[in-house]
DNA sequence: CCGGCACTACCTGCATTCAGGTATTTTTCC
DNA sequence: GGAAAAATACCTGAATGCAGGTAGTGCCGG
């Protein structure tokens, strides 16, 4: 038995899968979810072996929401399930914890073909989208590779740098000392190799580690 | 009995209104299509009181399938289904001839009581559609009516404070003194009421003066 | 021909950021 | 339990940015 948890807000593409899936009787959706808030706290309770993500939620982005399940559970496999198909997002997927990805348009047997796989340890990639990201792998590896990890803390930093907030203002915000905030910034200056917030910024929104 | 076609290239979509429609015995799903091509085709022999047409079709335009449609069966309703809400969308497709507009998102309660509007002779906009033109609208508007003039120099040297220029490398590179870059950023701080050149960039972005 | 606008330039004082550190505590993971 | 990573905090000096001015030049249109 293998139980399937979906996260979309469309109830019609809920149903779609839970019908496709309704061939297979070893396959059971335990819950559903619209939104990512619903979603963590079902999966807090009541674990499951396969997540079908949306990624484009109401109330979060579906990329966030991805390692946030991450984190709190590593067995679980979890596949991206969008309409786009973007280079960006697949790869973006994989470095959040996610371990396949497929296309809206896709088939039943493709479907539960991808389940089998993520759950075997691969990495499932719907065929257009594998030509997609192999057509952007030359440009992007290079970039990827050389991009700078993050911790929570820097993260949290930058999305409120890139706000517009200053150091102090952070400081605040986070009950820190100024010192610390700064501090933070300037390792990440370090990472990415600039020499001011507004080039960091910059430079993470190419990495897409930003709206 | 209603019988109802579904024009989709997502079977996933397909199925999931399918099963919406179950739960309805005098509502009959007479036929599906993934192509533009196909729907014509099936419509030519076998006419059907509603179709639930996908605007984004893999062959063709769902709006011009709309409207060879409209001329080919002048009786059948149509309603559009997407999943993004853009009011250009619903405007083309109601001037094309179609009868109504729903989201992807929508509850099975929805889609029955919009088949049941159309066959009355109304047209049928999802709350939400509705809702997200008028607030693009407002939004839009406001925006332009706010929206601060810029000199040509203004925008010039936003343009590189965007880039991460500071303005001493500003300065240098327009052959100004950094007196003047610093004035022309001050005004423009005062223009859009802000209080750092994040801030700026930030809402430059926002009125998409800025990539 | 003159008033308004854009562009240029300058000054002062204060705040913030940047570039170098060092150092302690807490968390995470094996 | 101990090492590594992350988070916290501090210091100094120099550079840059911000807020508040003032002021000259040139251009355009009523």
């Amino acid at each position: 038995m293998i139980t399937i948890f979906i996260i979309d807000d469309h109830p019609l593409v809920t149903d779609g899968i839970k019908t496709m899936l309704q061939s297979e009787n070893y396959l059971q959706v335990t819950g559903t979810a619209k939104t990512g808030k619903e979603a963590l706290a079902f999966l807090e309770k009541q674990p499951v072996d396969v997540i079908l993500l949306d990624i484009s939620l109401p109330d979060m982005d579906g990329l966030v929401l991805c390692e946030l399940i991450r984190t709190k559970n590593k067995a679980t496999k979890i596949i991206g399930v969008t309409s786009a198909n973007d280079a960006g997002i697949i790869t973006q997927l994989l470095h959040r914890g996610g371990n396949g990805y497929l296309l809206k348009n896709m088939e039943r047997d493709e479907l539960i073909h991808a389940i089998h796989r993520v759950l075997d340890g691969h990495v499932y990639l719907s065929r257009e989208a594998n030509e997609k990201v192999l057509q952007q792998y030359q440009s992007l590896n290079t970039a990827l590779n050389q991009m700078p990890v993050l911790t929570r803390r820097e993260k949290e930093i930058l999305a409120l740098l890139s706000e517009g907030l200053t150091g102090p203002q952070i400081a605040d915000k986070l009950h820190l000392s100024t010192y610390t905030v700064e501090t933070h910034r300037k390792n990440m200056l370090q990472k990415f190799n600039v020499t001011s917030t507004m080039l960091l910024i910059k430079v993470a929104r190419e990495y897409k580690l930003l709206n």
